[in-house]
DNA sequence: TATGAATGAGTTTTCATTCAT
DNA sequence: AATGAATGAAAACTCATTCAT
C-alpha cells in the first residue's frame, strides 16, 4: 500500500520518529531501520529524504535549536520587559515547564541528549550566548547588573541555566530540587552583580 | 608469534590503546579491531582479558577517575595548606598544565571525551564533588569563604572549573583564555564569597 | 513545473544524457536518476518513454550504430572511388578525425565504451566487415589488392582499425602516435596484398 | 558449524567461485553473497579476505594474468627453440587447447569476460607484448622475420592472437575455424614478414 | 504527457564476539 | 595465555521501477 502525503509532512513524521528514538535510546543505538519502522514507510523512502543516519541528525538538532532560538529571542526582543524579568522569564520557562510557546518544554528533553554534540554546543555558544548577552547589557544600561566580563560571564552562566535544565529536572525529590534551583539563581545572582533576591525561583 | 607478557602489562598496553583512540576517535567510532591492531595482538586476547568492549571502556574510565580522584584527593588531604591555596592548587594545576604528578594532565585531555559518558559524570558528582566540598568546608570555618548552600554550590564550582578545563584549554589565542580563565576565577571567588582577587590565575 | 515537448525531441535529450553518462561512467555505474537528473525530468518521464535501463542502452547504441553504418555506407557506395581511395578514406576519417558527416567523430568516442557490449560487437561484425567486404571484393576485382581469405581477413583488418580508433587516438605524443599508426597502415596493407606505400596515414 | 582451513586454500576458494561466478555471470551481476553462498563460508569469512567485491576481482585477474604471463614467459625462456617454433608454440598452445602447462587452457575461458577490463589490457599491453617481442626480435636476428616496427607489429599480433582464442575457439562448424585461424596465421605471417606458411595451424 | 513521492528487494559492508587449536 | 580464522546478525545504503495524481 502506498501512501503519499505532502513532502514536508512526511519529512517532518521521520525528524519527530528520529528525534524520539535518539532521545530515548541514542544516536549509536538507533537505526535507520528503527526510524523506518517507526513512521510505517519502506526503506527507500528514507533515504528519498536524508541522505544519511548523519544528515537527519543534523536537521533533527538544527530544527531543534531553531525551535530553542526562536524562544529565546522571543524573550530577548521584548521590549516592554526589564532585564531582569527577562532572566526571570527564560529561568521561569526552563525550570517551571510552563510553556510560554506551546510544546516548547518538552523538546527540552532533547537537550541532555543532544549535548553531546559538537554541533548542539557550539550553537549554544555562537547563537544563544549572544542573545542572553543583549539581556546582560541590558540590565548593565539599567544599572541592575554590575559584571566586569560581560561576555565571558554570560557564558558561563549559559552553562550553568543550562545544566539546570538537564540535570535539576530529574530529581525526583522536590525539596532537593528547589535547594539546587535556589543555589543556582543564588550564583546567577552574584554572577551578574544583581542585588540579593532580585531573581526568584518558583516550582 | 607467540609473546607471553605479563598479564597486568598486557592488560594495560590494551587500555592504553583504547583509551587512545576513544580519545581520538570516541568509542562508537572505536572497533574493538582497532585496539588489537594498535597493539599488535590477536583477537582472542583482547577478549581473554575483557569481557566485552563494554567493559575495556568502563576499565579506562575507571583507571582515569581513579588517578583524577589520586590527584585531588592529594590536594584535599594536605594538612598544611589553607582552603584558598587549595583551590589555587587545584586551578592552578587545571589551567597552567604544570604536572604535580607526572603525567596527570595528559590525561586531562581524556575529560572531554568522557564527559560524555554517564559513568564518568556520576563520578564526578559523587566523588570529585564531596572532595571539593571539604576544601570549600575547610574555608567556610577559616572564615575566608561564605556560602550558603555549600554542596550545591560546590556542584556547581565543579561544573565550571570542569568546563574551564575541557574548554579554555583549547583557547589559541592567549589573550582570550586569560580572560575567559579571569571571568571564571572572579564567578568562582563570588559563589565562594572569596575576597576579590584572592584566587589569582597564572597562565 | 510542466514542460511538455515533442516527444521525439525529449527522447532524444534522454538518449543524449544517457550516451554522455554511458561514455563517462560506464553503463554500470551511471544511474537512471543521473539521466534523469542531468535532462531535469521527472522519474517518471523516464519510463514514460523507456521501458528500462536496459531498453535506453539498446536505444543508444542502435542510434550511434546507425549513424556509424551510415558513414561507411556511404563512402562503400561511392561509385566515383576506387577500393584504395574508399579505403584511405575511411582511415582517414578515422584517424585525421576530420568529419565527412558532421558530428561523426565525436561519436567514436564512445566506441570504447561500447566495445564492451555484445550487442556492440555483433553489429560490427555483421554489419560493418560486410561493408568494408565490399570494398575489398571491388579491390581485388580491380587487382590492387591481394587476398586469399577476403572474409576473415576483412574481419582482422576491421579489429585492426577498430583498435586505432580506440586506443591510437589516446596516445598523447605525436610521434608514437605516428609511429602506431603506420606500423599499422603497413599490416593492412600486407593483409590486402597492397602495394607498399599505397595508404597514406596523414596527422 | 566452523569449519577453519589453512588462509590460503580459503582465499584460493573463494577466488574459485568468484572467478568461476565472474565468467558465468559478469563481475556487476554477480554479488558478493554469491561467491560466499557457493563457498559455503559467513559473510564475515569474505570480508575477512577481501576488502570489498572490487578487491576479490583484482585479485582473481592478477592470478589469471600471472599463470597467463608464466606461460608465454615459459616459451620465451625455452633457448632451446627458434623463433618460429616459438610461435608457433603459443599458437599452437592457445589454439589446440593441448596443455603444456596443465589445467592453463581452462583459464583461457575467462579472458573474454577479463578482456574488458582495463587492469587486464593494460596488463597484455605491459607485459605480454613485451615478452612476445623478444620473440619478434630473435626472430629478426635469426632472419626468419622481417618487420620494420617491430614494437607496434607486436602490439598487433598480440591484439590478433587475443582475438583468435577469444572468438575462434566459440565457433562451433570446424571449417569455418579453420579457415578463420589459417586467415590469422596468413595474417601473422605477413606481419612478421615470415615465409608463407611457415606458420602451421593444426586442429 | 508528465510528475515525483514511494517502494522494497537487494547490495555491500561492519564488527563484536566465538571457538578450535 | 594466546592465537586468528570464522561467524552471522545487523547495519547503512542503492536504485530500478511503480503508481496515484
Amino acid at each position: 500500500m502506498r501512501i503519499t502525503k505532502d513532502p514536508e509532512e512526511r519529512k517532518n513524521e521521520l525528524m519527530d520518529a528520529a528525534e524520539q528514538l535518539f532521545v530515548e535510546k541514542g544516536y549509536e543505538h538507533t537505526s535507520a531501520s528503527d526510524i523506518i519502522r517507526k513512521v510505517g514507510v519502506a526503506q527507500g523512502t528514507f533515504y528519498y529524504y536524508f541522505e544519511s543516519k548523519d544528515d537527519i541528525l543534523n536537521a533533527v538538532i538544527d530544527r531543534y535549536t531553531m525551535r530553542y532560538e526562536e524562544f529565546v529571542r522571543g524573550i530577548v526582543d521584548d521590549d516592554g520587559m526589564s532585564a531582569l524579568q527577562k532572566f526571570q522569564g527564560i529561568i521561569d520557562e526552563f525550570l517551571s515547564m510552563k510553556n510560554r510557546k506551546k510544546q516548547f518544554s518538552e523538546y527540552l528533553n532533547l537537550e541532555e541528549k543532544f549535548a553531546r554534540h559538537e554541533r548542539f554546543r557550539d550553537y549554544m555558544e555562537s547563537t544563544v550566548s549572544p542573545l542572553v548577552l543583549r539581556i546582560v547589557k541590558q540590565g548593565i544600561r539599567e544599572g541592575i547588573f554590575d559584571v566586569e566580563h560581560p561576555e565571558e560571564t554570560t557564558e558561563l552562566i549559559v552553562l550553568i541555566v543550562d545544566r539546570l535544565i538537564t540535570r535539576v529536572r530529574k530529581i525526583e525529590d522536590k525539596k532537593k530540587r528547589r535547594v539546587k534551583a535556589k543555589a543556582a539563581a543564588a550564583l546567577i545572582e552574584k554572577a551578574l552583580g544583581a542585588p540579593k533576591g532580585s531573581l526568584r525561583i518558583k516550582f
